[in-house]
DNA sequence: CGGACCCTTGAGTCAGGTCAATGATAGTGG
DNA sequence: CCACTATCATTGACCTGACTCAAGGGTCCG
């Protein structure tokens, strides 16, 4: 039964973070698995909104075009048990504010419809108090996002990103991904960068022996390529490149 | 009775939209007004949340401040009926994530205490619903708002705010107001402003038979002010500055 | 009349962006 | 194994929007 699967994700996933099997089991059984490939949409900004998603493998991306389309901005990146279209179910007039795509190349999603989603949380108290938490939370979130943007600059951001996703060794996204992500373009990414490598904040590391998770970057150009610490008041630096650990010093 | 006030206001305030007069009775019981001058802060960013408000007369601006203090952004300017802080309720880390202050000299807002519009919230599902769609709906706002200023340039969001105004003739807020919700410096805004006039986008006029409405203008220029029209496809012209109609073009 | 604010401007600076050329890598189909 | 193509990263040259600093004038209030 993937009934049983869906109900397992459900039951892990934040937005419902609170929730009680029995209110969960109606939407387990509506949902549908279906897998993307890296790149895939799972729906364009603007279409009618069908369904909410709740990632099981893989990752979507969530981002919005400029009005040129020349340039993207990514507000989500969600991992496995993170939603996708959370708030856009819920708003009145129902078209997705942003386009989704998934990320690597098995990316699985459960598609919950949303009249059922509707349904269930406005009548189960603790699913409607988990959903409140969750659009707090992720409006705190933009809201970080919205003064980063406003407030500090390019290097800063970069700095930012880098120190926290610095955890344990991993690869770097392309030039382009982080771009979209930080509100800029792939040659400045590429410059800040080289910049935190000159200045010792970065090592790096070809991505050679990496496996291929998904989505590796491609060429390299002179140095191979950098990895970066920095930041207004912080302190730490960095490691391999597409590969990296944190160090503190 | 002031708790039939703080009813008549609870029942008109959009983020209860289609709740029951019950529903709402409890906590217009425990609603407290308070009246506030222009410029005295409801609250501070970073102070445990206590209340939440629902301004009654006036308005009140909600605002970030950059790491340095040096700038400020506004996140939202709330008038009568228009709750502050109801994102941040509902937050399990309580503290206010921005500031409020109010912006005109009779502003009266309705204090209710956080505990008791959670429990409210959570035990009556019309509440927990209307809830929902107000977040669901500001988080639209809040997406509008960051991509127009990673996306568009100063001039585009200056003039997408005039337009966005032109309704009835009005008085301009001060330059300081405006820099601070397009997310720039008081400098640019008269540059900009000065340069719609020039382009005859906007005809402008002296404040002087204004009335005195809480807040206007000081001190003018040379020419007196401006007003604006234009954006990226937008076809409209303005009128008289600090107070303005829209003419068709 | 002095002080507190505002608006307006000129000058100068710089981060961030555009355009275009160069080099590499990985994957594909032979 | 190899030519071929698509995608990336990196850089130099150049442009310009946005910001800072500072000065000049106004209006309003006490």
């Amino acid at each position: 039964m993937s009934s049983e699967r869906a109900l397992a994700l459900l039951r892990h996933a934040p937005i419902f973070q609170g929730a009680q099997e029995p209110d969960l089991l109606p939407l387990a059984e509506l949902g549908r698995f279906s897998v993307l490939s890296r790149g895939q949409h799972l729906f364009q900004a603007g279409q009618a909104v069908e369904s909410l998603y709740v990632v099981a493998l893989g990752s979507v991306r969530v981002y919005r075009l400029s009005r040129g389309g020349r340039r993207e901005l990514t507000l989500h990146v969600e991992g496995p048990r993170q939603v996708v279209a959370g708030v856009a179910a819920f708003q009145s007039r129902a078209v997705y504010p942003a386009h989704a795509q998934a990320l690597q190349s098995p990316t699985e999603v459960l598609a919950l419809p949303v009249d059922a989603v509707r349904e269930a949380v406005f009548h189960t108290p603790a699913l409607a108090q988990a959903v409140i938490a969750y659009f707090a939370r992720r409006q705190a979130e933009l809201l970080g996002r919205l003064d980063s943007l406003v407030f500090s600059e390019l290097g800063e951001r970069l700095a930012a990103y880098l120190l926290e996703h610095s955890a344990a060794p991993h690869a770097l996204p392309t030039n382009s991904e982080l771009a979209a992500l930080l509100g800029t373009v792939p040659e400045l990414i590429s410059r800040k960068l080289g910049e935190f490598y000159r200045l010792g904040w970065i090592v790096l590391e070809r991505a050679g022996a990496a496996h291929r998770a998904g989505q590796r970057r491609g060429g390299t150009g002179p140095a191979g390529r950098r990895h970066a610490k920095r930041g207004g008041a912080l302190r730490k630096t960095p490691a391999p490149c597409p590969l990296f650990s944190p160090v503190l010093l």
